[in-house]
DNA sequence: TTGTAAGCGTTATCAC
DNA sequence: GTGATAACGCTTACAA
């Protein structure tokens, strides 16, 4: 490009980069040419230079789970919208998986990374030495341990809003179904939980909270069957997943309980899912497009901003209370 | 690492790539010294030397179809295997941003392509021009137009055994949903329900043959309510899709119809909505996660054989008859 | 067997 | 306002 036009390559890049000590016919030559033959940078050179790939790593723990995809589409979409590149890989859920992408995407030289930990994953100490090379935020799966920002949707608040709905519908034993692992959304869902059932003057008792490994429908299936099985009188469920939720409705229609008329039902997510299930499933609706744009919106922040200040905050999406059949009286 | 050693760089950069002009000895202290500080070359460098990324890039429709998914997930595994990164770019169905995902890719210089075409994309002249350059692997939606390879399950058997599972069920007035728009798997999949029809001695009828745009639970329900409004008389539905099977089931529970009493069902894809909605869905499965494996190694071969010879042919995965319900006599 | 030097494409510094 | 030059980290002829 710079043979073409008789120029240096230093006054080609500049004229390209928009430096201001170039004259303004030259600048304009160059360009013209560039667009006209579709000039693209080469970004090796460039990344040599400057460091910088304009890339982004995500590690999540499993892509095919519908709430995984949609974050994901927000990150895509998002990171196009600032010229980042996406690359992404999964951990499944284990610990050893995680770190592993963790070094190949910083071997990448990725810029920054979005990070939803493993379930796995009981020490975080390579997402702390990580962190001092390299920008990461954490989405969705986070640890309060991490003095990281955080993008996650507001689950006590939800949980809170779940529960007060089954209570508003009449409904005092309420059963729990979470998550056995005490990660940072299984506590919060929890202490929503808790919170709106203290509010309403109900002892929170223990034969009511559950717990199974991997919130699959399977999971809430026999959850519920445990709980039949034991003749544990129950008059509302909060699975603090869809899945669970209609895990739990499916054993109870086997036996031969009426929803919403003996138990009301409410999930957490607004899976698909929910609207396939009969009945209808009520649940709350999480922002997993917007977790995925605010993700990489902070990522990009820590990026350009190149301090060394590890930023330590949560940013909070709202939940939304969707009322189906599940549980309307 | 070089001056550690007090080893010229190329030496080094010998011994790391096993060069066999190198003394035992001092390779191996290299290697040790290697392994001892975690070095990881710089891909920049190593990039700008010899123009290959180890990444490939990926455009798909959309990322939040489960199969999608699932078949990202084949990708994503089969890519960390060979010690190759992915890139993820969704097109959302429309032609003009599947041109810029590509044109991004090939700048970000990804040493190939996996394309899952949009149904928008009428022209096919930007993956032939961009074939030229770069490796390009087409899986899941293809277009038989190209001339590269092209992993895809076997449509056509797949429907061919859905339609003949009807018809073993006793169904002789088979309604087919499909895609309006003509991919190829929609043609595949009618080719198969002719084949089966055709082989049983039963004429095609037209009005048994319904389209519907996007393929969504919406779509199938619709075109069942259609159906039932024109009076049209069936007792068999093969949904193209998993999702219009189930929207199609959603119609005919509300308009009093018995599934499988009256009319047995079957869909395509083996989603887990189907084993949700009630009754639960007859389907095929389809080989996901093995396109994505089979689409990587594809691929691969083709970077590495570095010809120019654009290989045309079609790998076809089975897919298999799965028995639920909503087909059952 | 080891080292030297050139070059991949870009940008920043400095001299003209 | 423009250009020469060095440097980023790596590989590879070629020289020693």
């Amino acid at each position: 490009m710079a043979e073409i036009l008789n120029l240096s390559t230093s006054t080609v890049s500049k004229s390209l980069l928009g430096h201001s000590d170039i004259g303004e016919s030259t600048k304009n030559r160059v360009l013209e040419l560039a667009k006209k033959m579709n000039y693209q940078p080469n970004l090796f050179g460039k990344g040599l230079r400057t460091q910088k790939t304009m890339s982004i790593g995500v590690i999540i723990p499993d892509i095919t789970i519908h709430y995984s995809a949609l974050i994901l589409k927000g990150i895509i979409e998002s990171a196009k919208g600032s010229g980042y590149r996406v690359i992404i890989s999964e951990s499944g859920h284990h610990h050893e998986d995680e770190k592993d992408a963790m070094n190949t995407l910083i071997n990448s030289n990725v810029d920054g990374i979005l990070l939803s930990i493993a379930r796995e994953s009981s020490t975080i100490d390579h997402i702390l030495d990580a962190s001092n090379f390299i920008p990461i935020v954490l989405f969705d799966k986070v640890s309060t341990k991490i003095p990281l920002t955080k993008i996650i949707d507001d689950d006590e608040f939800g949980a809170d809003t779940a529960v007060q709905h089954l209570i508003d519908c009449g409904r005092t034993r309420i059963v729990l179904i979470r998550e056995k692992c005490k990660t940072s959304n299984s506590e919060n869902r929890y202490r929503g939980y808790a919170r709106a059932l203290t509010r309403a003057g109900i002892a929170i008792d223990e034969k009511f909270v559950r717990e199974c490994d991997s919130m699959s429908i399977e999971d809430g299936y026999s959850v519920m069957e445990a709980l039949l099985a034991e003749k544990v009188e129950f008059d509302g469920v909060f699975g603090a997943t869809d899945n669970v939720a209609i895990g739990a409705i499916q054993a109870m229609k086997k036996n031969g309980i009426n929803i919403p008329k003996d138990v009301s039902v409410i999930g957490f997510s607004n899976s698909k899912n929910s609207t396939i299930i009969e009945p209808n499933l009520s649940t709350m609706e999480q922002p997993g497009y917007n977790i995925g744009k605010y993700a990489v919106k902070y990522l990009l922040e820590e990026i350009s901003e190149d301090s060394d200040i590890s930023t330590n905050r949560t940013i909070e999406l709202k939940t939304k209370l969707i009322i189906r059949d599940s549980s309307s009286l």
